[in-house]
DNA sequence: ATTGATGCAAAGCTTTTGCATTATA
DNA sequence: TATAATGCAAAAGCTTTGCATCAAT
């Protein structure tokens, strides 16, 4: 199904595509490209790391993988499920120690109401909603305690 | 102000902090390091870049400037207000043209769900919510027609 | 007078690109 | 077999850093 999309798209399924692709399936997480070349290597050994950019490149464009940065300098790659999805998440950031909380534990409520605000905007703006990324900005338990300690 | 907020937080304030800040506050949109450099350039022509990114650095760290990326390599920077603010806004970022609208005519339903959102989180994760970064991805109306078009 | 801030240029890192070679369709 | 994909190394681009100088406190 992998193969089928990328060739849809004029793409052909190589070894080394399968290869990101496959990390990216079998990996939670927001990985670099680095950290993606590295896993990748462990099995197929030959892939550069250009190809790791290219593929991924590839991947983002033909809306498999979803490309983001937070904070470093490096940009962090996710395989791309809709709202729906399994992995789907939200971030909670801490601004003070620059932690990253990832949370799926959405309530009902969350998503009916998330589902709406979409709707709205399709209506207002006639863009179709596929996706959101959604990063609430704050301080997180330690840090808040730690500013306590002090006071 | 905001050489209180800086002193406050034991930075000294400067020329360049001042010209810099003063960009940022009369600028709408999101701005690269090079742009605040080249706009700040005309008022204060010895500014080096570099002391514009050190400058940004600081003015993150404490809160007064938001920092963030989408798409190029570029970092981008905007004056931080929390949800409250005037300039506060969510982007519509289209996947296949790669514009970004901003848009701050948010529902009253939106409001409401953000601000229990928050609370629940606050709950759940005891995280002290003080602002939030909002992205919504899919395809504008331009490119839709477009797609219409080929069919 | 101290010590933090600055500007310049050089260094650092991530990402992209050129090109000869390899492998897919 | 034609042509896209790859790997390597070099180049590019944004950001950071070292250091001598300058300026805020």
């Amino acid at each position: 199904m992998v193969d089928s999309k990328l060739k849809n798209c004029g793409y052909r399924a190589t070894a080394g595509r399968k290869a990101v692709l496959d990390v990216l399936t079998n990996t939670e997480g927001h990985l670099s490209a680095e950290d993606i070349y590295l896993k990748v290597h462990l099995t197929y050994p030959s892939i550069g790391l250009a190809s790791v950019y290219r593929t991924l490149e590839i991947l983002v464009n033909v809306g498999t993988v979803y490309k983001f940065d937070f904070k470093d300098r490096k940009a962090r790659y996710e395989l791309a499920e809709g709202p729906g999805g399994k992995r789907h998440h939200h971030h909670l950031i801490c601004t003070a120690c620059s932690q990253v909380i990832d949370y799926k534990d959405f309530s009902p409520e969350e998503l009916g109401l998330l589902k709406r605000v979409e709707e709205g905007l399709y209506k207002r703006y006639d863009f179709k909603i596929t996706n959101h990324f959604i990063q609430f900005y704050g301080i997180c338990a330690e840090c808040n305690n730690r500013k306590e300690d002090i006071r």
